[in-house]
DNA sequence: TCTTGACCTCAAGTCGGCTTGAACTCGTAG
DNA sequence: CTACGAGTTCAAGCCGACTTGAGGTCAAGA
């Protein structure tokens, strides 16, 4: 297969043309060449950009996901980082759980009051559980700056 | 116990002062009266907190939450609506562990390219599955309203 | 040759969820 | 009585990840 233009990466990948000259000025991916003003990208810019997706859909972002990535292939990441990185979504993986769970005992439970039913307050626990030490998944981002930034308070929500 | 300050508030749950009165004004808490200028909050604040924190770590904005929650207690959802929320992010869990796997495979695995590695290729794969049909993480939410804006155009990342 | 339409650049806008800063108000300790 | 510090309001700023719009270019088909 033949260099293709960016509506073709586009229709193949899914990301959008607007998108793919974002990732190439972020240096996330790079065109092989020019016919005219049109960029030209090579066929294996199609795996990269799998790869951007699969890291964007773990919630990543995307200075994260081009430290993973050397120009070519995958992994720039030593095996330690990769494992760190798996680690974290594992906890994140572990939170949803928790919630999925309170959810469902939300919806199955009685109580008219969830939160005086033991098992709900016990996911709504675990959830909360490494709250703060966990790497958060998108919208947690500019909290986690603020941890950084600014000391938290306690980290804890006390139900009483 | 009596009436809380947003101090108080603040030292109980981890969220900032400055959260709470954003949540006042979007509605999410409520404070229960003022002395003086300052906000009284009533301790059962605690728990509706503790509520929309877990919402929060679930990727929900604020405004799903608030669609969730009755002036006092919880759920101001059907089961339906709690199921589905479930199920979603039953999805976004799965999701996260192809990606997991994928990671972990990657530190393991000993193909210089991962992508010429079948099981790597497939746990991007997986990964990548509905990716536009389940309720997006954070970051997504704005790529989610775009698909509804504009129509995506094909949705899999094919690797030939 | 001319037109067309896909592509280009660059700056600015959007969205959610907060944070920050300036200027102000009070209850309370001294 | 007064000063202090914790609280208040309001508008504006910030961050990431894109999208949008205006105005320009250019390869290829009629």
């Amino acid at each position: 297969m033949k260099d293709m233009d960016i509506a073709e990466v586009s229709r193949r990948t899914g990301v959008p043309a607007s998108t793919l000259r974002y990732y190439e000025e972020k240096g996330l991916i790079a065109s092989i060449g020019r016919r005219g003003l049109r960029r030209l990208f090579d066929p294996a810019v199609l795996e990269r950009l799998a790869l951007i997706v699969l890291g964007r859909a773990g919630g990543f972002a995307l200075d994260e996901i081009s430290a993973m990535l050397t120009p070519d292939g995958l992994p720039k990441m030593d095996r330690g980082r990769l494992h760190a990185k798996a680690n974290e979504l594992d906890h994140t993986i572990q939170r949803l759980t928790a919630i999925r769970e309170a959810l469902r005992h939300a919806a199955r439970c009685p109580a008219a009051q969830p939160m005086e039913c033991p098992t709900f307050r016990r996911a709504v626990r675990l959830a909360g559980a490494g709250r703060f030490e966990v790497a958060p998944i998108g919208p947690f981002k500019a909290e986690a700056v603020s941890v950084t930034r600014r000391k938290r308070q306690t980290g804890d929500v006390s139900l009483e």
